[in-house]
DNA sequence: ATTGCAGATGCAAATTTTTGCAGAAGCAAT
DNA sequence: ATTGCTTCTGCAAAAATTTGCATCTGCAAT
């Protein structure tokens, strides 16, 4: 729990309780470089502290992802996969419907859409992690 | 199963078989206005034809949802839902995090997006439908 | 009308995710 | 350091969703 104090930080401005659990699911979400399934997680979390529950560290993902602090990824056919939200590398995930390779989107492709929102409906779009489908390049030139 | 046609031919199409199960989810989603469960349309299912699976249903649904006859809404904390995609109504919904109330948005107020993933990442964007997150016009003004 | 077969179904079981609740622990105020 | 309030946790159970498999069926070709 040494790194990542700007995080822990914002989660103490939200006036949050920061518990060794959720600290732990935060960190292993952050110290890992790829999309991690819920249980992955808490496998990962179990290492160093093995009586955390499932359902703790399902709670805390949800918890972290309403915060704000991990994406949260749907793919086809895969149970849910969590990524660490880092500052100034937001991004969104697109998914080839043929093939299943990932594309990153850049947050800031959707400032077209987030101004429609608000001027259209009032609404105020929030940088939650979205996953859009459709054809990448190669599937859609090979049809 | 008498109305619906087009999308029954739609489905013929596509070479795929209309099993009386299929036609009846079809059917039981696209005579309902709003936003069923699995559940709620299994139940509707049943009225009509009590052998029927759930498990059936959730395959249907699937790949019902698959072939972009019908929409998918994961909203927060609740079981996902199912609505018909009619054609020129296509739309996504964006939930307030606040007070949960739910926008429709057209399909095309993604238009931008769309483009911008073609040209920026040779991604094709198929129309499926999403949940979007922000704040509704009214909490965003009392907050 | 019969046949053949890819794909769909029902059922049971597994997997994934959520929830209720009693006790535990963070943390702000003493 | 102690207290009190509130939120969080572990555990057990439920609910939601997916899967394996033997059998069945839509439907295209004969
Ligand atoms: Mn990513
Ligand atoms: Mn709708
Ligand atoms: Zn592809
Ligand atoms: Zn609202």
């Amino acid at each position: 729990m040494s790194c990542h104090e700007h995080v822990i930080d914002q989660l103490r401005d939200a006036g949050v309780r920061l518990t060794p659990q959720r600290a732990l699911v935060l960190d292993v979400v952050y110290h890992s470089e790829g999309h991690l399934t819920a249980d992955e997680v808490y496998e990962q979390v179990r290492v160093q502290s093995p009586y955390v529950d499932l359902s703790t560290v399902y709670r805390n993902l949800v918890f972290l992802r309403q915060q704000g602090l991990i994406g949260e990824l749907r793919l086809e056919g895969q149970p849910a996969r969590f990524e660490a939200v880092r500052s100034g590398m937001e991004h969104h995930h697109a998914v080839c419907t043929a093939c299943g390779c990932m594309v990153e989107v850049g947050h800031c492709d959707l400032a077209g859409l987030e101004a429609t929102l608000l001027s259209k409906y009032g609404f105020r779009l929030e940088p939650i992690h979205l996953t859009l489908s459709g054809l990448c390049q190669q599937c859609a030139a090979s049809a």
